[in-house]
DNA sequence: CCAACATATCAATAGTTGTTCATATGTATG
DNA sequence: CATACATATGAACAACTATTGATATGTTGG
């Protein structure tokens, strides 16, 4: 069973408000780095070469559309992926792009 | 092996793309109704009640990214998702949207 | 070749968004 | 409590993008 219904326009835009958010590179190197262990706000932006602002601001994004979860540890706080679903489509997603092999 | 090195900064303004284009309600609806036959540009329009032009320009980002084909029969031109992966991928997308369920 | 239809492109615009700089909030330590 | 550190927020701007309306390209039939 793969197919599906249409969905909704409701649930198309909010499917899109996703992919939206994950469709910028900074937002995205975010994500990945995030990937493996929750990173402070503080070693993104090193890591990434980022303002720290910048930074807040995606980050916000990413909290809003429950991609991510932060928890405080005394003066930093350390961001990881909100649940599994977002790590294994990110991976997915880096694979396929990763292979770009065109079937059929 | 669900584990993978960070991509490159290149790797992940690829796949930001990819990310982006999907990021758009309209865009996303002409993908879902093209999901399971190919439709021709008109009929997206008028079933999508989107103009004539909208669709095209949509279409050809879609196409710039091989997102759809588009294959000529007589005056019009059907379009259909590129390939398995991309279909796959909304489904699944879709499916989640749908279970909104939080594992962790 | 001309008319009618289907799709694509062009130019212009309104709305959105990523980024920066400045500032505020929150937290620990002396 | 004051200072320093870590993160968040706010305002402003430049760049980008979706949408529209008009027009062009391409295709079929008479």
């Amino acid at each position: 069973m793969n197919k599906l219904a249409i969905p909704s326009q409701l649930d198309t835009t909010i499917l899109a408000e996703t992919f939206r958010l994950l469709g910028d590179p900074t937002r995205l190197r975010i994500l990945f780095f995030c990937l493996d262990e929750p990173r402070s706000v503080g070693d993104i932006a090193t890591s990434l070469d980022l303002s720290q602002s910048l930074v807040s601001h995606h980050l916000r994004l990413l909290r809003g559309a429950r991609l991510v979860r932060g928890n405080r540890q005394a003066k930093q706080i350390f961001y990881e992926l909100a649940d599994k679903h977002v790590s294994d489509m990110l991976v997915d997603m880096a694979h396929h792009v990763c292979e770009e092999g065109g079937e059929d």
